[in-house]
DNA sequence: AGGGTTATTGATTGACGAGTCAATAAAGAA
DNA sequence: TTCTTTATTGACTCGTCAATCAATAACCCT
């Protein structure tokens, strides 16, 4: 029952499928007809679409960027303080539906392709560059040296998010910006 | 031209370029073919020695892991102080050739294998464990929650590691360290 | 109604890769 | 020497998966 302008629906429908086929399988070993059964179609229009699987991916990985985009630019929003600019940074990395499980396991599995594929390392460039930028902005005004200070902030996020995908059961969503925050404090108290 | 005697060469030149093979394509798709070639033999032959691919890089990580535990032990006997075990283990953790390119992205493909095979979940707990009690040694006399300090020094450490496999060029061993440290001693002067 | 476009899929192709096997050869044991 | 064990490989099987294609159907416009 083919209606028109179905082409957006699809493939919002097949990025959201991905993520979740990711994190179930918490394994690259996704294949194209998994995604496309998630998504309620067939292999052969996945393709249709996406023209590729990697095409598929990298739209996938876009839209992680985005979401998390969105809800960092929101909470910077609210910040009326240096403080507040990076806390809502800290909170945002580890906010919402969107940065659980699922989205978890396809974020590591880009940083893995980013290795391989030239438009997911651009991609990811391109997060890093503007996440080290915000923290800078708001560390510039608190410590001496705000480059180690976001360098160190930006690798302990990393740091916990790796090992919040190994073992989700280990640590919750608030112990890991509370274990974030407190690092930050001891840099802002440090000068 | 057979001689007898050459199961442990062969498993370990297997091991070996496997190691080799994963840093050099960074990226998980190695073949039992290509891991063979490098190590001067054929496939077949490396699933006579390993029976699958999945026991073979089983054998891989143990091997990392068994360098890793060695180093850590040999820079921990060295040690006279908490603060010491502390610098050693941190030292140890980014330490020589073995922890460079190559290593550093097998590392990171068993944290993902990890998800999916039991064998590897459970060498990697055992490290995470281990690490993390060396840590706790050294952190309890120093700070009011050891506990806390081990588990965000063990998350800088794999974060730091982990933007080393992805961006090589961006920060030498030595300032690894370095930025590890910094924020050791943030939490031991915090007590 | 009929031509063009979009949607959709089952079936197929073609490649590649893990694992198996039968065959060859050398070393040691009897 | 002959038998057994170990080493070794080329060729093969079997499965899987990305990508393609041909066919079908609904929608829109004239």
């Amino acid at each position: 029952m083919p209606k028109l302008g179905m082409e957006p629906i699809r493939r919002d429908a097949l990025v959201k499928a991905a993520i979740a086929e990711i994190g179930e399988a918490g394994s690259l070993d996704v294949t194209v007809s998994q995604i496309a059964r998630r998504a309620g179609m067939s292999s052969a229009l996945a393709h249709h679409y996406f023209g590729s699987k990697e095409q598929m991916l990298v739209a996938t990985m876009r839209h992680i960027l985005t979401l998390f985009g969105a809800e960092v630019r929101g909470a910077l929003a609210m910040a009326r303080s240096p403080e507040e600019r990076i806390e809502a940074i800290v909170r945002a990395s580890f906010s919402s539906q969107n940065f659980r499980a699922a989205t978890a396991a396809s974020w590591l599995h880009f940083y893995l392709q980013a290795q391989t594929s030239d438009q997911t390392r651009r991609l990811l460039r391109l997060y890093h560059r503007r996440l080290r930028s915000n923290l800078m902005v708001g560390f510039t005004p608190l410590v001496a040296d705000p480059a180690r200070a976001s360098e160190t902030i930006g690798a302990l996020i990393d740091g916990v998010y790796l090992r919040q995908v190994l073992r989700p059961e280990a640590m919750s969503n608030e112990e890991a910006v509370a274990l974030v925050l407190a690092d930050v404090q001891r840099l802002i108290r440090e000068g």
